[in-house]
DNA sequence: TTGGGG
């Protein structure tokens, strides 16, 4: 036997004046959290809806359920949520309301772009009344002409304004979550800006037993992988712990939210760290933070800039030049990703470590002096190794000046203080030609390797 | 009960 039930729907606005009582609701989710256990007995999400009356704000709603199959599983931000008696409360001056798993009821109906009034998930069996899908076909058309807008935060920035161990919030594109060795996952996120350069801590003279890394993965994503990516705006790694794998595995490709992350550095590379208190919510693709984030890309794409790291503004340091002033530059991705094996390119990048680091030993021999020097080259994409050989090295270094003039060189490049060799270095943006090729015709991919060459250190 | 975006 179902009771007959008649609903009286409130709007957003009206209903958060209700504090303490049973209201019902009909709202659009501008974001939802992932499920997740809660420390008492029950599962739990959130969710933040909004309708025209409360459209620059909306309401946070808590669900509990015994069950995670109890919990609303929202497609997609931007669809449409009927609740009935749900508990307006308020917490700390902020209103939000609770789903009573006893008395409250959920339904989940598609958005705008649906004329459907079943729902794909509901808590209980409850045929439409009129008076149901009036409320829900005039929040189909009210969407139709609003621009979601899950709202922003004065803890937001963008990865341009990366600072060490500061908690912020940051809204992303999740491009994939990776097992990158054996039970060891991360998170590649890309939210279009430029991280900022950090200092290199490493020593100078480890190099060669123990270089840079490359990547902060243990072992380099697969070419195909990278393919994928964009090959502008930095691509930060999220470090997945036990605490937060349960979280972080269940994360869909596409636009979130991370509220409270922190980023720390780890040799001279940024990556995220989720605290304790790291909360993920989903967003729409046509949000407006979100649709801000692509316009901003899309504005740097139409620039002549658009593959010059955003710090070298205006403009890398004068002291390398290159014999190729009107070749456009690319990002070190577009280094790797290139569709051919053999080709050339201008980069604006940082000399973060070089080997061998002492300038006498650039020439590998003193009676037929060739140079050979291995750079890491680093942008905001990513880094990879090139050599300075032989006649390359001849105009790079300007023929074979004295030691002295050498190791300045080196100094001025890797960005050294000449009085203390292991002081942290912060090494200027240079422009350089890099030609990649290969070193067995068979195997042509794994084999490539880079060289610098028509560019000049003219400090 | 839980969580309540800080």
């Amino acid at each position: 036997m179902r009771k007959k039930e008649n609903y009286l729907y409130l709007s957003i606005n009206d209903a958060i004046s209700c504090i303490n009582q049973k209201v019902n609701m009909v709202g659009v989710v501008v974001e939802y959290g992932l499920p997740e256990k809660s420390r008492g007995t029950d599962y739990f999400c959130t969710l933040k809806i909004m309708d025209e009356s409360s459209q620059s704000y909306g309401l946070l709603v808590n669900v509990f359920t015994e069950s995670l199959d109890k919990l609303p599983r929202v497609k997609s931000a931007g669809d449409i949520i009927r609740f009935s008696r749900i508990v307006i409360q308020s917490h700390n001056g902020k209103v939000n309301a609770h789903f009573n798993k006893k008395v409250s009821t959920f339904a989940l109906y598609e958005g705008k772009c649906s004329k459907s009034f079943i729902p794909y998930q509901s808590s209980s069996s409850y045929f439409l009344k009129d008076l149901d899908m009036d409320f829900i076909a005039s929040l189909r058309t009210w969407l139709f002409n609003f621009q979601l807008n899950s709202g922003t935060s004065e803890f937001y920035q963008p990865l341009s304004a990366l600072r060490e161990k500061k908690c912020f919030d940051l809204v992303c594109k999740v491009l994939r979550v990776c097992e990158v060795s054996k039970d060891a996952w991360m998170l590649f996120l890309w939210d279009g800006t430029d991280a900022p350069p950090l200092s290199c801590r490493t020593k100078l003279k480890d190099e060669l037993k123990n270089p840079l890394p490359l990547q902060l993965e243990p072992t380099p994503l697969p070419r195909a992988v990278l393919c994928e990516f964009p090959s502008v705006g930095t691509i930060l790694r999220v470090i997945v712990d036990k605490t937060s794998e349960k979280l972080a595995l269940q994360l869909p490709c596409g636009w979130v939210k991370f509220l409270n992350i922190e980023c720390e550095e780890r040799s001279g590379l940024w990556f995220g760290v989720f605290k304790p208190s790291t909360k993920i919510r989903i967003l729409s693709d046509e949000d407006s933070i979100v649709t801000c984030c692509l316009r901003r890309y899309e504005e740097r794409l139409l620039t002549k800039w658009d593959r010059m790291p955003s710090s070298a503004f205006p403009w890398p340091s004068h002291i390398t030049e290159t014999d190729h002033e009107d070749v456009p530059f690319t990002t070190l991705t577009d280094v790797l990703t290139h569709s051919k094996v053999t080709s050339k390119f201008k980069c604006v990048v940082r000399v973060v470590a070089m080997c061998p680091w002492y300038a006498d030993d650039f020439l590998s021999a003193k009676g037929n002096p060739l140079y050979r020097v291995r750079l890491t080259l680093e942008d905001p994409t990513a880094r990879i190794h090139t050599l300075i050989y032989a006649e390359d090295g001849e105009i790079f270094f300007g023929g074979y000046p004295s030691l002295d003039v050498l190791t300045g060189m080196r100094n001025k490049l890797l960005g050294i203080c000449a009085e203390d060799l292991d002081a942290p270095r912060n090494p200027p943006w240079v422009q350089l030609c890099l030609k990649s090729y290969c070193l067995d015709e068979s195997d042509p991919w794994s084999s490539r390797k880079y060289r610098i060459f028509d560019t000049r250190l003219v400090a």
